[in-house]
DNA sequence: AACCCGGGCGACCATCGGACGCTGGTGCC
DNA sequence: GGCACCAGCGTCCGATGGTCGCCCGGGTT
């Protein structure tokens, strides 16, 4: 009688799960040269050298707009520009500071659900998650989506990290003129530096970060991190 | 020219993934009653109060065996018995502990997992993982799968958090000549009072354990914890 | 030999982490 | 106004965590 009809999953929870019901250093020098060489080896999907035929395929192109569409349409954030810590982006552009706070956002609401999860004896996330992402979505935070959450990580990650590195970056790039994609590549090799201090454990420096911890280790941050262990010890 | 041709995801590490390529209080006196009571509110998922459409639909039934299908046929695992510590089992079946002794084997394989993992410079699992299991087949322990060692979870469990309790519960349960599944129902009980113990913090109980960290908390038990919460405070 | 009980595990599903590349906003000429 | 650049983010995809229930092994009669 002890087991009697005591199927592993009861409905007693289904559904309820939430939202469905409801001059500085950094470009120059030997180890720039090196990093560098790092970037390249890693550029475009369709290198020459692929003979793999397992390799990725073309992801499908996205079904146009529909005609009579009648969903109220939300227009796309402002790009963002470089800007030096403190500066207001002039015109239709957003700065820095901003795609900084949007991060600090994310981690309130990865408390949100973490408490709303605890409170229902749900699994509790200690990470940026889908579900985190649909929760801020709901909450009317239609201006944070993954795609560009993940895309910046790493730049996050510096300014976390080492925070006047990261401020002198941007003050550089600011004043070269150069776009928010260069800054955003230029991101990577300072940290690639932290991650070799530490013996190569990337993830060990993200997770001893306070506001690192719940972000995932980008791949391609950590793809250079091996590429940089590995030509150390040839 | 920094950032030129710099697509996140090089085609470098592509296809590099591994392996494509007593009498004992337990069932008696105040709190098990309550407790039973909870493992019967969980019962089966047809359960009448659904009134949700959305609730999970039943799966498809499983294709019959293909005729003339060649494929040498891995003959199924004994089923296990409940084995008292020490004690072999007899005729076509299988003991207590060498189920537990599946979990280490699985812990073993986890490690080796992210040793290759480090190596190559890939995300490395902290739990047993798909990619875990996968890795103990491709190394032939062909008799370790998913659906069994995550039906054993909890059971394995109070075997690494109370030893005692553990094998009391198994020497009961043989002596009744009790079943497995039955057995396996009551390990539930002693790890919800041990999680109300520690504020239940279930998750935390099984993080704090060396040997435990490495599982997923099995839904059910962190539903189990969450009735009984709920009823102390009412 | 025939039967039935019970549990092993193949296979399924929702959802996840992750990434591509179209689309259109933006500044410049 | 027109054009070229470039980055926001909709959308897709392989793989994951999690589970159901079919099928058959095994003990009993």
């Amino acid at each position: 009688a002890l087991n009697e009809g005591a199927k592993e999953n009861g409905n007693l929870f289904l559904g309820g799960s939430i939202y469905l019901d409801t001059d500085d250093p950094v470009l120059t020098g030997q180890q720039s040269q090196s990093l560098t060489t790092g970037v390249l080896a890693l550029r475009d999907h369709s290198s020459e050298s692929d003979g793999e035929s397992h390799g990725k395929k073309k992801q499908k192109r996205r079904r146009p707009r529909e005609l009579g569409d009648d969903g109220e349409d939300r227009p796309r954030e402002h790009p963002f520009i470089v800007t030096e810590p403190g500066e207001l982006a002039r015109g239709k552009k957003n700065g820095l500071d901003y795609l900084f706070d949007l991060y600090e956002q994310c981690g309130r609401f990865l408390e949100e659900v973490q408490h709303i999860c605890r409170e229902r004896g749900e699994k509790c996330p200690t990470k940026v998650t889908n579900q985190v992402f649909r929760h801020a979505k709901h909450t009317g935070a239609s201006y944070i989506n993954k795609p560009k959450m993940r895309h910046y990580v790493h730049c996050y990650a510096l300014h976390c990290l080492d925070t006047n590195h990261s401020n002198h970056l941007r003050k550089l790039f600011k004043d070269r003129g150069e776009n928010v994609g260069a800054w955003r590549q230029a991101c990577y090799y300072p940290l690639v530096e932290l991650a070799r201090a530490n013996n190569w454990d990337i993830e060990g420096v993200f997770n001893r970060n306070d506001k690192l911890r719940i972000w995932y280790v980008p791949t391609r941050l950590r793809q250079l991190c091996h590429i940089e262990k590995s030509k150390e010890s040839s």
